[in-house]
DNA sequence: CAGCAGCCTAAACGGTCGTTCAGCGTCGCC
DNA sequence: GGCGACGCTGAACGACCGTTTAGGCTGCTG
């Protein structure tokens, strides 16, 4: 909102919450945020009124930041998917935080998920459009699918930080997410490019439970 | 372990705390889960020790029980995929727990993926021998990309139930598991069958950034 | 100079947490 | 009947939590 006093002890204590709250989670207590800023537990209560006074600040912040990192890869030509994920570095603090936003699922996770799912919803309707996506009879459901893959993946790869089995021992986000992208990077291509199954069978067999229960409707095909 | 005196004080206030734990976390209480098994708080320190060794029992039987799963699962006929998804609701305490766990991040939690990759890689193998997979040039990471996914689809499943989407508000886990295998199944068939990408772009420029960093390696291809 | 806002801190308060301890009642065994 | 063993409880302890309170310190203003 301001960004005047941006530079001031109340800023440095909200990024300092943001880090730590994405690094261990919102369990962590004030002292340890206050530590973090170097500001004694008091200040943080008399800027922010409460501890929830305080994540609100951060998601306010982390929203903020989200909104200024789409419109900046939606001026990127959109073919450079690739270099994106490079940048992964860069934005890991933010990501880091938005996740634990979601594993906390509070009231705001559920919205984030939906934004994450509007967002898919018309990247991918705008692939159809330019013929490099497929089409498909339920694109809610496909755009909430891969929300839920790539969230997946997160979680799969803050497990492997935290087990010191990636790159760093402290669970440190960025390169961990680095990590993972190069290490499931080609498996996800291959699945996004040719399908897992070698045929339609498993296909066909739900659709034909659906027809038994469902009068037909009639529904695209993509042959 | 011991099946003798599973019926008795130390067997639910373990039933007790699995519930509670798969349900609300591992912050919860032990106060909490005393209550709900209908015995004293100290009387759970009194068999388990501590709140750890009250946790290691739970995992322990977890894992008894995914055991006891995993092998009843296979001596299903192993077309009767759906069938399992039906059986969701009489394993979904159990999956909840599970889940847990690996959002909680201990060391057990990434153990237990491995576990899951593993089961994955073996699944898929042996639909590859039966010529219902498509190969891959990279096993292993194609079976971490469907294990997150998986996991992602808890994620958000726990999430829509939090927040009052799914049929229970207080966060039943069997109802939101049943509810997102439902309203998401047609989409994940659809894109195990027949992939997101309309033609293999994307792949090919990926792979073309790897050849460039790398020696060209022998790989299979997937015609 | 006095006064008065503003940041900022040290200390303490109530609450919950995991955990400990002394002791209750009730069995089976000698 | 005496008597440990066992299952179990109520009450308390120390630690940590978020939060409150009283009060210093600095710099600007009359």
């Amino acid at each position: 909102m301001r960004s005047v006093d941006d530079l001031t002890a109340r800023a440095r204590i909200r990024d300092a919450a943001m880090l730590r709250f994405g690094r261990d989670g919102f369990g962590t207590g004030l002292r340890q945020v206050a530590a973090d800023a170097g500001v004694s537990p008091a200040l943080v209560l008399h800027h922010f009124g409460s501890k929830e006074g305080l994540r609100a600040a951060c998601d306010e912040h982390a929203h903020a930041q989200l909104v200024a990192a789409k419109s900046e890869a939606l001026a990127q030509p959109a073919t450079a998917v690739l270099a994106q994920l490079a940048a992964t570095e860069r934005y890991a603090p933010l990501i880091a935080y938005l996740f634990r936003v979601v594993l906390d699922g509070g009231p705001g996770a559920a919205r984030f998920v939906d934004g994450m799912v509007d967002d898919t919803l018309t990247y991918l309707a705008e692939g159809e459009r330019l013929g490099v996506v497929r089409g498909t009879s339920d694109p809610v459901g496909r755009a909430r699918y891969v929300v839920a893959a790539q969230l997946g993946l997160l979680l799969v790869a803050q497990l492997d930080a935290a087990d010191g089995r990636a790159p760093s021992p402290t669970a440190e986000p960025a390169a961990a997410l680095a990590h993972m992208a190069t290490t499931t990077a080609r498996a996800s291509l291959e699945l996004y490019t040719h399908g897992l199954f070698a045929d339609s069978t498993y296909l066909d067999a739900w659709r034909a439970t659906q027809d038994d229960a469902r009068p037909p409707t009639t529904e695209q095909e993509q042959p």
